[in-house]
DNA sequence: TTTATTAAATTAACAATGTTTAGTTATGGG
DNA sequence: CCCATAACTAAACATTGTTAATTTAATAAA
């Protein structure tokens, strides 16, 4: 079976290819500007070969957006630890948004992009999304426990703090935080979360500070 | 000179046609989905014409999303004022996320869809939207003044509440708060607005609470 | 080795898109 | 009535996603 198995190889390394070919044009120029026959012009091949692979260039969005979902999951899964929830909220937050400014494609195809709604669930990419959000609302729940934050529904804090980076991220991808000069973008975004932590703990103020220095620097 | 006023009337009306017709196509099916055609089809003319009023698919875009801005500030006009500056921020959140939620597509256009980033400039849109900006930014300020709000830099605090409110509309519009039974979206927004505020200002609880007694209703 | 079968890739075409050009029809002034 | 200008359209163009037919390459069978 050694044949086969070689086949099989190469074929998901010809998937690789395109995957990794169209995600470097898309970061370039944006999924809609990018045609099959671009992809198969970088590759060397025939626009045709790329349907051997994908159905048709929708699913090549997909795989990309699903493969977007695992990297952040990663992420998330590093940087959110319980055991000082406030802290493992604010590096939980400042990976969040450098994974969207330093992979803008990839978060675009994931939250931005707009696709057929009915394959949002076909594409099982809330699966994993899912397990993202999850680890959010387990730390927003410790936070409640330790006393933290204010007792209210978990969902809805949750839910706030995934809208706040996600508004962050987004408003700069898009270029509307252009009314502020480029350099300032990163002091921006250190300073509205600690904006969010702040203001939301100034009777904690003295654990706020202690993640607060220890904070890793943003490399955006 | 009658007559060349009624040609320009004519003129006016006909691009008020276009866009009108354009905006109802792109509600339905977005702006990538809708051709030329469609909206010729649906005036009964032929394609070309729509480019003796617009020079191209991008300028219609480009007008309906200056339009956008100029509904929005209106909108924040009229529930900005600066006596009670915490009720106004509320009032303000709520009105900017029923604006996002009841006119998608305008939304989409102002913030989320992706467009030649040249152009952002060119179309000026941006004079508008800082006018909008700056509403905000005044309302902070007098936050800070009424010792409402920590003393930080006045444009990050506002970015900070302007990505909160767009985080959380976007996320919706996106279809991204899927996890969330539809008949919650409402609560979920409520709450989330409820959470800035409240952990923001238990200090403040009683202004709080009282500017939470009197908003109205977000009808979504 | 030669032939048959299967897989991989390409060529050429399709329909649909945004846009342009050349031409046609209508309108108003002389 | 004739002409100039404006309004409009038909037909074409290049480019898109996608598919069908065909060729080329790789493997298995003889």
């Amino acid at each position: 079976m050694g044949i086969k198995e070689r086949k099989e190889n190469e074929k998901s390394e010809m998937k690789e290819l395109i995957l990794k070919t169209a995600m470097k044009l898309f970061l370039d120029k944006g999924f809609n500007n990018i045609t099959i026959r671009n992809i198969a012009e970088k590759i060397e091949y025939s626009p045709a070969t790329i349907y051997l692979y994908f159905k048709n260039k929708d699913e090549i969005l997909y795989t990309l957006r699903r493969e977007g979902f695992e990297k952040l999951y990663e992420l998330q899964k590093t940087s959110l630890n319980t055991n000082d929830p406030l802290k493992s909220l604010l590096k939980g937050g400042e990976a969040y948004i450098s994974f969207a400014l330093e992979n803008p494609e990839y978060y675009d195809l994931m939250f931005m992009t707009r696709g057929p709604v009915k394959n949002i669930k076909e594409t099982n990419f809330c699966d994993i999304g899912l397990k993202s959000y999850e680890l959010l609302k387990n730390n927003v729940k410790e936070c409640m426990t330790q006393g933290l934050f204010p007792r209210m529904d978990v969902d809805i804090v949750a839910f706030s703090l995934w809208s706040y980076v996600h508004g962050i991220a987004s408003l700069i991808i898009r270029s509307r935080g252009i009314i502020f000069p480029e350099e300032q973008v990163n002091d921006m975004i250190k300073g509205s979360l600690d904006f969010m932590l702040k203001i939301n703990h100034e009777k904690n103020w003295d654990i706020y500070n202690k993640s607060m220095n220890q904070k890793t620097e943003l490399n955006i």
